[in-house]
RNA sequence: GGCCCGUUGGUCAAGCGGUCUAAGACAUCGGCCUUUCACGCCGGUAACAAGGGUUCGAAUCCCUUACGGGUCACCA
């Protein structure tokens, strides 16, 4: 048995998907978990379509969720080049071959006079099949449609009769009567090869063992058998993964809302969350444990726990896992993920201070335990970097309406003025006095008091907020709440 | 339409002929904790698509139907 060889090769023509990066992260698991190799491919034979900058994108989307491959772009490996538009000769010599054994042909109806045709058989309700009508052309019938100025495409002749059965490791055997396949264009009329060959020829000739991929490609993989015979290749194993759905059950599209990893990253989820959560769909683990760190799921991952039923995926439980890894990753790496977000809202400098750079890292430690996104960091924490901030209505109806809660926040302010510290310790101990000494509730003050330093009526314990927020402020944010509650009365 | 794959609670998903009066997670609903919110903890609601077989026994095997998805491109 050969080492394990494992592949994700998407087309660079937009971002990539959730999808992609499920079937990324699977052959990367595999890969990470036999010791294999994990190449990276980028199938970029559609000139229409693809874009570099597209090619770029993924390759950055994988780089940021912690995918990385051993070969592929940027790094290299014995099997380059790793796009397949600098791998001509490759599909050429292939071509060559299938054409000398008369296992392909030139076809030269040209893509209006198909899609003809396959109107008017779908029409009167045919199987839209290409017909076989180049198959047997003469060389004088070849020279003069050559003259005609059509450039051909080339052709593999699906053999008769028979069946082709794809053994996968998902699904078990699949038959597929060649009769319901018709002869597909392995070479393209641009000379570039079409995916079904191109991929077959790749796979082969970079030695891949194991073809993981997604569902939908299931009913080309005839196809690609036979191709690999009519080569004389060895076949990899397959392995048709489920698909991922949109929660309205249809295929995955940018009117889903977030669909790329590039958008959930700008919405503020972790690698980790998104990572840990994708691998939960259609692969499942033995334990009951779901909460798994990638080395963890590296260490458990095996295809006989990949399903074969197609998945919705579910923001809100990715949400919550999202919300774990904020708060058990290490501090440090929490905030340096989160300050881009905060400098994106103009919350804070791009260069920072070393003080700042502490005050902040208080702050998201605070904030984070309530919140399960980056981006919800940077919303719920503004009041910390601005004292220009509105008080909630609510607040103002419960907190600030009652008869005497400017004296009450007027005691508070004396009171915490005279403190030499302002540790959450200290700042409690001063409030519970006060409480016991006005024989108010200590609900009383801290509500109100809550509502003046934040604006809001919900958030980080009040003293833990005072105490980062700082003596001085705290002061000033007080007696800005006790003249605005006058001002109204 | 042909071919292929699939169908366990709202969602993910365990189950691979008896231990299933069907696990766990998210969500949801209650309760506890608490200065608020969140976390955490405790508890509740909620599922084997339908019908036929096979078998002593089926969520698990077979068939049919229904539904969903994929594919039938000089896109991958």
């Amino acid at each position: 048995m050969g080492d394990i060889r494992v592949r994700f090769a998407p087309s660079p023509t937009g971002s990539l998907h959730i999808g992609g990066a499920r079937t990324a992260l699977f052959n990367w698991l595999f890969a990470r978990r036999q010791n294999g190799t994990f190449v990276l491919r980028i199938e970029d034979t559609d000139l229409d379509r693809s874009t570099a900058e597209s090619a770029r994108g993924i390759v950055s989307a994988l780089r940021w969720l912690g995918l990385d491959w051993d070969e592929g772009p940027e790094i290299g490996g014995d099997y380059g080049p790793y796009f397949q538009s600098q791998r001509l000769a490759h599909y050429v010599e292939a071509a060559n071959k299938l054409l000398e054994q008369g296992q392909a042909y030139y076809c030269y109806c040209t893509q209006e006079e198909l899609s003809e045709r396959r109107q008017e058989a779908m029409k009167s309700g045919q199987a839209p099949r290409y017909d076989g009508r180049c198959r047997h052309l003469t060389k004088e019938e070849r020279t003069r449609l050559e003259q005609d100025g059509r450039r051909p495409a080339l052709r593999f002749h699906i053999p008769p009769s028979g069946e082709t059965v794809v053994s996968d490791v998902i699904r078990g055997e699949v038959a597929f009567a060649h009769d319901v396949l018709d002869d597909f264009i392995i070479m393209k009329s641009n000379g570039l090869p079409a995916y079904n060959f191109a991929c077959v020829v790749d796979d082969s000739s970079m030695r891949i063992s194991h073809v993981l991929r997604a569902e939908e490609h299931l009913s080309n993989t005839p196809r690609q058998i036979l191709i690999y015979q009519a080569l004389g290749r060895l076949l990899p194993v397959f392995v048709h993964l489920p698909m991922i759905l949109a929660p309205d059950r249809s295929k995955l599209s940018k009117r889903h809302g977030a669909t790329s990893v590039q958008e959930f990253q700008e919405q503020g989820f972790l690698p980790e969350g998104l990572l840990n959560y994708l691998a939960l769909l259609g692969w499942s683990p033995e334990g009951e444990e779901e909460i798994m760190p990638l080395p963890e799921i590296v260490r458990q991952f095996t295809l006989d726990r990949v399903g074969k039923t197609a998945a919705i995926y579910d923001t809100k439980k990715l949400t919550w896992m999202n919300g774990h890894y904020l708060n058990e990753n290490v501090l440090d790496g929490v905030v340096n993920q989160a300050l881009p977000f905060l400098q994106q809202k103009g919350m804070v400098a791009k260069e920072l201070s070393p003080s700042q750079q502490e005050y902040i890292k208080r702050v998201v430690e605070l904030v984070r335990t309530r919140v399960k996104t980056l981006a919800e960091i940077a919303d719920a924490s503004d009041y910390f970097f601005s004292d220009d901030f509105a008080y909630e209505e609510k607040g103002l109806r419960k907190h600030f309406s009652k008869p005497g809660v400017d004296s009450l926040l007027e005691a508070a302010l004396h009171r915490i003025e005279r403190l030499e510290s302002f540790e959450p310790q200290a700042i409690e101990e001063s409030y519970r006095d006060l409480s016991a000494d006005l024989g108010v509730g200590a609900g009383e003050i801290i509500h109100p008091t809550r509502l003046a330093l934040s604006g809001r009526t919900m958030g980080p314990g009040l003293f833990e907020l005072m105490s980062v927020l700082g003596k001085t402020r705290s002061l000033q944010r007080l007696s800005r709440a006790v003249q605005y509650i006058r001002q109204q009365a």
